[in-house]
RNA sequence: GUGAAUGUAGCUCAGUCGGUUAGAGCGCCAGACUGUGGCUCUGGAGGCCGCGGGUUCGAGACCCGUCAUUCACCCCA
């Protein structure tokens, strides 16, 4: 027994171990930037104050999971227990909002929890996680979710399920709690301890309970999804559809909440199902976080259109997901999988796209388009705001991008896109699947 | 830890002797151009004047405190 142990719930990373390591954030770099991320560093620790605002105070994280110190000028500092209350607050200090909406940022780095450890479930672990401000359409959900499904299928893995859920906004929820409250009125007796706390500080985080007789109760109780106001209900469905259209299986599940204030609309998790069941468990049995057993969230996000503005700036809609490293290179493992990092040679130098659109049905071309051109090696930004084609295309100068494909109704009618070159305005109509090989051509010269 | 300087819009800065509604340039958003960037023009949003107290009829300005930043020193990866 040496004289000294790592603190528990933290990892040693040996050489071997390292290597692939950097395989994978490398993979993840390059993929963040192909989508027009840009990556952000944060401290790792924050004023506690940041993390009991934003996760608030009935949250698991604040009662009882914070690294909170003292330091030696008495100010009291947290351990970053996640990363969005970090970036948030750096969006807001350095002025991001005056910077050209969206702003789209990536992080990855350590994370501090004090839990009880085990399989997949650490004190120290590392999250990987985007976060788009300044984008309220279902498109940035669409994107947020593309860019995490599109991670692990880079990596090797298929055997997904994303669980979907829409949690309502500010307008609708009052409404869902209280049918919700008047709902375990009566039958509060038969809830767990902790549900009971639930019950009284936040009905909602009911849905977390993994107790048995607790979930039984669930399966008869209304559904956030069932009483969205109209917008919210066509936000979510806008976003299924675009889901749909891309070709990304997706699960309902009324079970998935978020229970801070601050979330809105959707909410998702990415789930590691090597059995293949597909998942579609609707309040069901209790799933399993950690991985030790069939499934796996390797990864969880949401809508957050509150969030800025309680950290004292303008209302600010936003996005994001985590990822939780440790876990994703544990389920590559057991595939026998490597991450295939960039290494390099593909690298992103083909250069900068920006795929404007006119119309939804462009909108949801040109995220395939794009999907396309990113596996190939280019940046490719989408609108995320249904702006004007104007204004998409001051984006993509502003963005740096070389090349602007343009999609509207004539073109989706005609099979073509409209390939412009920003540098000599040079502006060509080719069919959509000679695309990759007209940009090649471009590139030569 | 020691000393000094500085805090006005996202950024760089004006703001007269203490006086009425705090400005400019850049950036951002939008329009001119209803499907086309850079250039130009027009419009718009954006401010707890770091925070707290004091002096004064009146404070962005003066005084005290506090917090933050920057620089130098000390130390240090």
């Amino acid at each position: 027994m040496p004289a000294y142990q790592r603190p528990r719930g933290t990892q040693d990373v040996l050489p071997e171990a390292t290597a692939k390591w950097r395989r994978l954030e490398a993979l993840i770099a390059g993929h963040s930037a192909s989508f027009g991320y840009g990556e952000i560093r944060t401290p790792i620790f924050e004023e506690s104050d940041l993390y009991t605002r934003t996760s608030g105070v009935s949250s698991d994280i604040v009662r009882k999971e914070m690294y909170t110190f003292k330091d030696r000028g008495g100010r009291l500092l947290t351990l970053r227990p996640e990363g969005t209350a970090g970036v948030g607050r750096a969006y807001l200090e350095n002025g991001l909002p005056s910077a050209p909406q969206p702003v789209k940022l990536w992080y990855l780095g350590p994370m501090f929890r004090y839990d009880r450890p085990q399989a997949g479930r650490f004190r120290q672990h590392t999250q990987y996680g985007i976060e788009v401000f300044g984008a309220a359409s279902p498109l940035a959900d669409v994107e947020v979710i593309l860019v995490a499904h599109e991670l692990f299928a880079a990596a090797g893995l298929t055997r997904l399920v994303i669980r979907l859920n829409s949690i309502g906004c500010p307008a609708c929820r009052p409404a869902y709690r209280a049918k919700l409250v008047s709902y375990f009125e009566g039958r509060v007796g038969d809830l767990c301890e902790d549900c009971q706390d639930r019950f009284r500080e936040n009905p909602l985080r009911l849905f977390d309970c993994k107790n048995e007789r607790c979930r039984a109760l669930l399966l008869g109780a209304p559904m956030s999804a069932d009483n969205l106001c109209p917008e919210c209900r066509s936000h979510f469905a806008r976003v299924k559809e675009g889901l749909g259209s891309l070709g990304l299986r997706y699960a309902d599940d009324p079970g998935l909440v978020r229970g801070l204030d601050y979330y809105s609309r959707t909410v998702f998790e990415i789930v590691y199902d090597p059995a293949g069941t597909g998942g579609n468990e609707a309040g069901g049995a209790a799933k399993d976080e950690a991985g030790g057993g069939s499934h796996r969230v390797l990864c969880g996000g949401g809508r957050y259109d509150g969030l800025v503005e309680e950290l004292g700036g303008a209302p600010t809609p936003g996005v994001g997901f985590g990822l939780g490293v440790e876990r994703l290179l544990a389920t590559l493992e057991a595939e026998g999988l490597e991450a295939a990092g960039e290494g390099g040679t593909t690298g992103l130098s083909a250069g900068v796209v920006y795929v404007a659109t006119v119309g939804p049905a462009a909108e949801i071309a040109g995220f395939g388009l794009a999907r396309r051109l990113r596996r190939a090696g280019f940046v490719a930004i989408c609108d995320l705001l249904g702006r004007s084609l104007r204004s998409q295309f001051k984006a993509g100068d502003r963005a740096g991008a070389r090349w602007m494909l343009i999609i509207g109704d004539e073109e989706l009618a005609a099979g073509v896109v409209a390939v412009r070159d920003l540098a000599s305005g040079k502006q060509t109509s080719v069919p959509a699947d000679e695309v990759l090989a007209e940009l090649g051509r471009g590139a030569q010269s």
